[in-house]
DNA sequence: CGAAGTCTTGAATATTATCAATAGGGGTGG
DNA sequence: CCACCCCTATTGATAATATTCAAGACTTCG
């Protein structure tokens, strides 16, 4: 990518100036000033459907903001098998470890952006401003607790509960009991620890009984508070 | 609990000198002048089999390093299914959260020994030192990669899979092919998402196999490196 | 030694996976 | 605009895997 051109930075400080994310996110510790000195290094960057940025076992060397769109976490086996071990919305955040290589790959499920910052800045910004690694460890710490949730639905639950309960923490992030699925049937399944077809049943078992809808495949709505 | 005598500063300093864990441990990053500092804020505590040190729901007004012995973290549904997220051993940390209410319990398998400091004073120690924070997160961080670990298991591996693979797990983290399980069999059912009858069917396939041999259902051995 | 708990085994059932075929939807080119 | 194709999703029939309920064996400990 070419050195960035003074038009650029004003471009970026501009997308920070305007980001509805920023008293949510890690730059929510930083004053006006300190903004202004990240900018010209942070990118604000496009990501087409389909792209990765992380991939399992590749150096970690960024750290990303979600600023819209989504991406899926994978953990591939050896044998084919994959694992979706997450989905990130805008607000999340990706690639905080310190570990020298992604244990997972994260791809785009639509056309989305970021804000990408180098692991060397972070680890500066960090170490100057306590409150930025305090805010990457309450990250950290969520991103356990919603494994934790994972490994719940994954060991206890049956197909129907698990699909119902997926979609409940969907409604969550989404604020709607209506929504669309940015993610196709496949991902869903793997996320779920089903097969296609066994996640397809499972649908059609909750249609029948009333608790959801679905048009044109993607399109969700869920019945009024299921007890 | 009564007010701490100069003599059992004395003897947790001793204690702190002595310790094995140090060099691995949050402490590591501390001066032999802090340790002295932090000695008598610490409590290094016995716990017997059975006690919980964290329960579901409490606040989280404490921090633990394990020192010996070990526990199993527990996720309770309402109708009683329960899921065992993970086991920890000495050297692994608890209670890092900065969330008010633990997600889970911690419950010990033996009589284990624990170290434990106030999460007052541990975030006074982390604002002092950067190094203590960042361990912290460095913590947290595997414990979300196991988390991930888990999931796959969960969600992509057989009955016979998820035995071996925490079998294998087990043998890193006791050293050697042939160890001891300190925990009972319903509890490696609940932390492989199986019944406790399925597991042990499970257990005798592989004794079939070779693959392993148990004595008095606690001991095991593992045959050299399967595949 | 006996009792309580833990672990194993057995037989029948339920749930999910597999293999195979069909249907729907979105985009492209005629 | 419609026909066709490709990709995604659904449905059907059968097989594999794990669960359930029930009974029996082994351990530990008092």
């Amino acid at each position: 990518m070419a050195k960035a051109s003074l038009c650029d930075i004003a471009a970026r400080y501009d997308h920070c100036a305007r980001c509805q994310l920023k008293p949510f996110s890690i730059c929510s510790v930083l004053s006006d000033e300190e903004m202004a000195a990240v900018a010209p290094t942070m990118a604000h960057l496009p990501v087409k459907e389909g792209a990765s940025i992380l991939r399992e076992g590749d150096p970690t060397s960024h750290f990303f903001v979600i600023v819209s769109g989504s991406f899926r976490l994978v953990r591939n086996l050896e044998d084919g098998r994959r694992q979706v071990v997450g989905f990130v919305f805008p607000g999340d955040v990706l690639g905080t470890t310190s570990l020298d290589a992604s244990s997972l790959s994260a791809e785009a499920l639509e056309p989305s952006v970021i804000c990408r910052f180098s692991h060397a800045f972070l680890d500066q910004m960090s170490d100057k401003h306590p409150a930025v690694r305090e805010k990457l460890l309450a990250h950290t710490q969520s991103d356990l607790r919603k494994a934790h949730d994972h490994i719940v639905l994954l060991g206890q639950q049956s197909a129907e509960e698990r699909l119902a309960s997926f979609l409940e923490r969907l409604s969550t992030v989404f604020g709607g009991r209506e929504f669309h699925l940015p993610m196709p049937r496949q991902d869903i399944a793997d996320y779920l620890g089903l097969r296609l077809e066994t996640l397809s049943r499972t649908i059609a078992k909750l249609k029948d009984r009333g608790t959801i809808e679905t048009a044109r495949g993607r399109s969700i709505r869920l019945s009024e508070e299921a007890a």
